[in-house]
DNA sequence: TTGAAAGCGCTACCAC
DNA sequence: GTGGTAGCGCTTTCAA
């Protein structure tokens, strides 16, 4: 049997620099070259190592390479969400698609992890402590997590999606402040003058923000804050059903509806329609989000869409960036969002 | 400053194994010993040693421990599918808690590889190839897709889910023909003596061998194999609902079908509805999967559930076995499926 | 343009 | 029990 002789199928055995240097007659730093496509190398040598790399199979080991470069030319993305939610939400796959199509033109190795239990949490720390990542995207933060504290003081590169629960870290977040005004803006745009709204839950940034941008619309087109006219909720459809069914009882004349999630804009929809309203005729309603949801109600939804994949995408960019200029001071990415009008609000036919 | 001084919050910085053997007054083979939790280290030596590892904010850095040990701790799940599918797909969601259970109780971290574009493809392949896994398992794998053969050929423990595309590589797959053989004799049973069936696609193992399930069970019971009853469709509802019209075409007198799918098992529930047969006192059907769907259904579906946690698990016991203790011969595992009875063939509703 | 050699941080074998 | 030390496979000065 002829050592290094490969022929179609047989087993790869997994050859080292130091044996591809061997077999072309060079050393290994000139082999690291060659592999690294470094240059200060002569066209010959370069082709005969190529030809040796190639015959026997070489694929340098990445540990090896680590272990000497301090880097993995790999990213993790953190999801600490138990696999139901992490497979059910549609937020997630768009997340996915954005990031790893930036990672995969950088020539990065995406790891996904998805945390499930205390045990898992504690490996998974140690995993990115002991540097298995250059950096870390972090997102659907449980809201007093210490992962980014830790990743953090460990000087490790991190990019959070959403609001951080901490200061200093670099984040890329949705404006929902200016998505719920462009909501709202385009309710009162069509003549509306009672535009209510449904909120989520008040101790979430999200949902604070939503009704921040929703005030903020109704005082610069002039019209007067009516408490009437606010429901908190959460993000749940029956809740807001019955959330818009006593807002009808209190401010029978309201001709517009804005709701913090596509979700509650069903709900809201529901109640409409138990109470004899026409929609959009009589209440015109937009929901957020975009979902699935929004074009499969009945009427379809106006809604404001969120920049999923943008977001991906720009975490992604952001954590190149970190990992190859590190700079104390915290970056952020703020994206804008962007109103699909549906025929809940009277709209044509959307998408 | 005072050096290795470690205050609340302060940044970590990272020591090695040769700090703490200084910090502690002892050789770097000891600390070894100490952070692996070896025996032959004296209680006072022992503690000494923690005592400098928890003052130091020691972590083993893993990448040099790998190089060193040619393990990674870690075990790769390959899934070839687009994001959407990836998280769309109710499989997935359950096959991972199955291995995550297994692998967590390991103390193996779980890195998860969905390669979207043939570039990503060609990374893996690499990554792979360079030992980033201690093992990897694989599912939902393309008929043609050589990176079972190729990671055979590397010499990585391998592990596949569902029927493997080329021969000795170790697998766990469910008995498709003994879950179509249950659903069917189960409509046998319940005195129907003119059983239909639709197939999925007969290139894929998982439908040619519920169609030798359905027939096996026939024959069993002494019915005529009736090729008027068998129509070849595909896994999507659209196809198999014209697929049960021509059938009934073909043979008005049917009194059962078992459906390939629950998708499909839901188009021939709205074929039956357009020709006017009530389910299940004219027509009793049965659906496979046992998936979501099954149970939303006008009427709930009967179904032939299969055991993916359990998957999951043992293809994580699988490959650990393989790891530890490698051999030449291929093994498998073969799962047992599970009749769901719901009204669709006329049982009690079921949970 | 090329090579020699010093690490990267850890494990594991062999002495003591 | 403990320490010395030779690697693991690669990158990266520094000289030549």
């Amino acid at each position: 049997m002829q050592k290094g002789r490969i022929v179609a199928k047989a087993p790869i055995v997994g050859s080292t620099l130091e044996e591809v240097a061997a077999a072309a007659g060079v050393s290994r730093a000139t082999v690291s070259r060659v592999v690294n496509g470094l240059d200060r190398v002569s066209p010959a040598t370069r082709q005969s190592v190529q030809r040796a790399v190639e015959r026997l199979g070489y694929t340098p080991n990445r540990v090896a390479r680590s272990l000497a470069t301090r880097r993995t030319d790999s990213v993790a993305l953190v999801i600490p969400e138990p696999a139901t939610k992490l497979f059910g939400d549609p937020f997630f796959p768009r997340l996915v698609t954005g990031i790893s199509e930036v990672l995969s033109a950088a020539d990065k190795q995406l790891v996904l992890l998805a945390p499930q239990t205390q045990d898992d949490e504690a490996r998974l720390e140690r995993y990115l402590a002991a540097a298995q990542a250059d950096g870390v995207l972090l997102v659907s933060l449980h809201g007093d997590d210490p992962l980014p504290g830790d990743l953090l003081r460990r000087g490790i590169p991190v990019v959070i999606g959403g609001r951080p629960p901490i200061e200093g870290v670099n984040h890329v977040d949705v404006d929902n402040v200016q998505g719920a005004m462009s909501a709202v803006r385009h309710l009162i745009g069509l003549g509306r003058r009672r535009v209510a709204t449904i909120t989520g839950p008040l101790d979430m940034a999200v949902a604070s923000d939503r009704l921040e941008g929703y005030r903020r619309a109704l005082r610069e087109a002039g019209l007067p804050r009516d408490s009437a006219l606010e429901a908190t909720g959460a993000f749940e459809q029956e809740v807001a059903r019955r959330a818009m069914s006593e807002l009808l009882d209190r401010a029978p004349d309201i001709d517009a509806v804005f709701a913090a999630s596509d979700l509650m804009a069903a709900g809201v929809l529901q109640a409409l329609r138990r109470a004899g309203r026409h929609v959009p005729q009589d209440v015109a309603v937009v929901g957020y989000d975009d979902s699935l949801i929004a074009s499969s109600t009945e009427p379809p939804l106006s809604s404001v869409r969120q920049p999923t994949e943008d977001m991906g995408r720009e975490m992604a960019r952001l954590l190149l960036a970190v990992i190859s200029t590190p700079s104390p001071v915290a970056r952020r990415v703020i994206l804008d969002t962007q109103l699909v009008i549906r025929q809940s609000s009277g709209g044509e036919a959307a998408d």
